[in-house]
DNA sequence: TAGATTGTTAATCGATTAACAATC
DNA sequence: TAGATTGTTAATCGATTAACAATC
């Protein structure tokens, strides 16, 4: 298998690319687009680009560049499976109900098929179009809708407990909103937004930045 | 200056570690930790946090490890200012609200005094104990409210109006969660929170993993 | 062709890891 | 003391950057 183990960040900046490049086409049409566009767009470095962009396996051309709509489905192409992937979120606080929305029809590759709870009153609603669902119904739901990635954003006591359902049942990705050091066995992919944490580093890069 | 540059990660690390000895210690109430506890919870290694417990200052003892109470003291020490800051928010969407909500009351030190929307029928209400705000009062209730960190949740292409009218009215930290790259002057710390970016690394990685 | 870009290799940089000395 | 831990230095690792050859 090619690129057996391409970095974490190297799929993060390439799905950056492509949402600029389908912003940036939308708008403003030009056919073909410089690894320097994209680098300024992105706020990366072109070589940066440059690499990021061998992985896919598209080549640009000298003096040409590259072409914007080929390079947008050469990256949906290596990013996306062609049939789409199923997420299931898993706690429907304020966060969650955001994330929700968030993500409703914003990647046409990726769907929140159901949400979960284990609070009574927030099950067997409709939120945004997501059906929601007992938290002991995961394995049956996510057999049927075929779950393949989970979105945790319930309590950080909870965590735990919810991610070792989802990998029971096959999840191999989690993105999670908790603030916890999940612990996963090996062939699961956990990537964790923490964003109490990003907000303390902020104030003291600020706090710091204001002395000088 | 002791520590002129510490590195964004350590910080990011120390506020983690302390996120959780808050929690632990309120739970299970040991008086002394060693490293590898931490690093067990926070799921780094031990060495990797001796070494940025030196950054704040603080010593351990050998074979007693750490004092929890005081450890807890001096990351505060380090990382907050002791009169607080005071952060405003702009784009009061789904996402900016759920963060309203979610900051609420969490960190005693940081706090968001003001939120900020163009659309007339958001400002003037009171979200979670959170004032709105049009955007162009941002100025005049920065200075009276003393605001020194800036929340973007606007979308995309309204982001770096927003993040210069900050930078003007003195924030010099920025948690940014528009997908778009600020182009910012030095001495302005930014910090990006990409969920989609985030998602669809997950999604790359499951599918991947899936295969084999 | 000349010029500007791309693809590729070597050098640099920084953070992490591992090994060791110091300490209670 | 012996043992287990902490603080400190050197080695490793990986990603990024810079330099260069290839190409339209």
């Amino acid at each position: 298998m090619q690129n057996a183990n391409v970095s974490d960040k190297t799929i993060g900046r390439l799905s950056t690319y492509r949402r600029l490049l389908l912003y940036r086409f939308g708008t403003a049409g030009q056919s073909h687009i410089y690894s320097y566009q994209i680098a300024g767009l992105a706020g990366v470095t072109a070589a940066q680009v440059r690499r990021d962009l061998m992985v896919v396996g598209y080549s640009g051309s000298p003096n040409k560049g590259y072409r914007v709509e080929d390079l947008v489905g050469s990256i949906g192409e290596f990013l996306d499976r062609p049939e789409g992937q199923n997420v299931g979120l898993i706690g429907i606080g304020n966060l969650g109900r955001a994330i929700l929305t968030y993500f409703s029809g914003r990647r046409p590759k990726l769907t929140i098929v159901a949400a979960f709870d284990s609070a009574p009153d927030k099950i067997n609603r409709t939120i945004h179009g997501c059906r929601c669902y007992a938290v002991e119904e995961f394995p049956a739901v996510a057999a049927r809708e075929n779950i393949t990635v989970g979105i945790i954003t319930t309590p950080a006591d909870a965590a735990q407990r919810v991610a070792e359902t989802l990998v029971e049942c096959g999840v191999r990705g989690i993105l999670n909103f908790a603030p916890v050091a999940l612990k996963l066995p090996p062939g699961v992919h956990c990537e964790d937004i923490d964003m109490t944490m990003a907000l303390e580093k902020v104030a003291y890069f600020a706090r710091k930045l204001a002395r000088d």
